[in-house]
DNA sequence: CGACGATTTGAATAGGATCAATGGGAGTGG
DNA sequence: CCACTCCCATTGATCCTATTCAAATCGTCG
């Protein structure tokens, strides 16, 4: 690994804490890679051999089952995925690529095991990442299952807005095909939400979204914290 | 807590390797209860001040929003709820009553956080459960997303048949009104989903349900480990 | 300009929910 | 022991949501 991106990584949350000499260890097992868009990066079933870091762009989360393919998380910089595989030493759950070319950050697998019964900083940012991201999908569960396609789609156009400073109008970070996905449901679907939503302010154009009444929105998706608050 | 409860704790998984005395002082602060059913111990965003063991009976985790409600998990002995929570200090993201009357740990969060920072093998016992629910939820969520409802009740008769030593007939371990919930869908559905399921052996009586077609049933329902093993 | 992929729209269908009514134990009290 | 009640489960009918399939449209990129 470069030299120059260390202190990159060496400021991130879950690294932080750690004692010098860990880190160094780690970091002189890892690997910091630039990715190609759409680069399959793991295949649910393979064994964890890698933890991942995105350090830069952004990687899809994805599952399958029969012939189904279904989005079942973005993760952007800084974040990890699969680090319940690697701490369990068994195999991932889902598969995950690249949506844009990415910076990312391998660790052997076997190296933050090491780590973590090495480095009690360690271990505790690793509990805590764990934890947001047990909590981040009990929220889409309930989310899956407490609410209809045009509530959960509703409500994903609010916190968007939020995150993106709540002025009134906001990005769609993906392509639609992908936020429907991830929404649970199919794009003609999502295409049909977003109608069902111009009565409530929703004015679509493109990756574009304005919102011209928020009040009679936040009436419709009855926003949860519970659900919607990433942080919390 | 009565000293005689402490070597069934002693014993669980979750504590079978932390040091001696740091037990005792967590089992100093801990209380052991028995509850009877259909009894709430914890209402979704309350503080979290307690981490839950279910050591006797059955526990559900249930959910709310907008007027509806979904069972999101059901824990059994040994099992613990809300550990993230805890640990993250922050509010639970789930209710839980108990459906059985049910003896149940439970230890005070700033304790657990504590012995969690002591004791090294706690820690470690520590990631293993949170990583295994984790994964569980994980599962559940693909479950949701990459099958219908008739699929999701074929795979789960599966695995109860499974789990209940493949004799060709299982018990439905909780109520119909509750698997119902617990697959995301209504009691009518479940009762149809059943009726789906004749042609290919599945025959209900109350809650025994015998399998006489596995094949047939296997084909249909296409289990698949990464969803359907709770143990890997 | 032309081709391709993404999105949208329309029509038909399927899957699931809701509402209403009925049947069937388990438990209670006479 | 039996009638009564209550709750759960089932069934039927209907409605609504969401998926599927097909076709049209839009934009982007070469």
């Amino acid at each position: 690994m470069r030299t120059t991106d260390l202190p990159q990584v060496r400021s991130l949350e879950l690294f932080r804490s750690m004692s010098e000499s860990n880190f160094d260890t780690l970091m002189q097992a890892a690997y910091l890679q630039t990715f190609p868009t759409q680069l399959d990066l793991i295949t649910e079933g393979d064994p964890a051999d890698f933890l991942y870091v995105v350090i830069e762009g952004c990687v899809e989360l994805c599952a399958r089952s029969n012939g189904r393919e279904s989005t079942m998380g973005m993760v952007r910089p800084v974040g990890t995925f699969i680090l319940a595989a690697v701490l369990k030493d068994a195999v991932y759950l889902m598969s995950a690529r690249t949506c844009q070319k990415s910076k990312i950050l391998l660790i052997p697998s076997e190296n933050v095991r090491d780590a973590f019964e090495r480095d009690e900083a360690f271990a505790r940012a690793i509990v805590v990442e764990l934890a947001n991201c047990y909590r981040g999908m009990v929220k889409e569960h309930k989310d899956l299952k407490l609410r209809t396609a045009v509530e959960r789609l509703a409500n994903r156009l609010l916190r968007y807005h939020r995150e993106q400073g709540s002025a009134g109008s906001l990005d769609l970070p993906y392509d639609k095909r992908t936020i429907a996905s991830l929404l649970g449901m199919t794009p003609e679907n999502l295409s049909r939400a977003f109608n069902t939503l111009k009565p409530y302010g929703v004015d679509v154009d493109g990756a574009k979204v304005h919102l011209s009444d928020l009040k009679s929105l936040q009436i419709l998706a009855k926003p949860n914290p519970l659900i919607d608050n990433r942080e919390s």
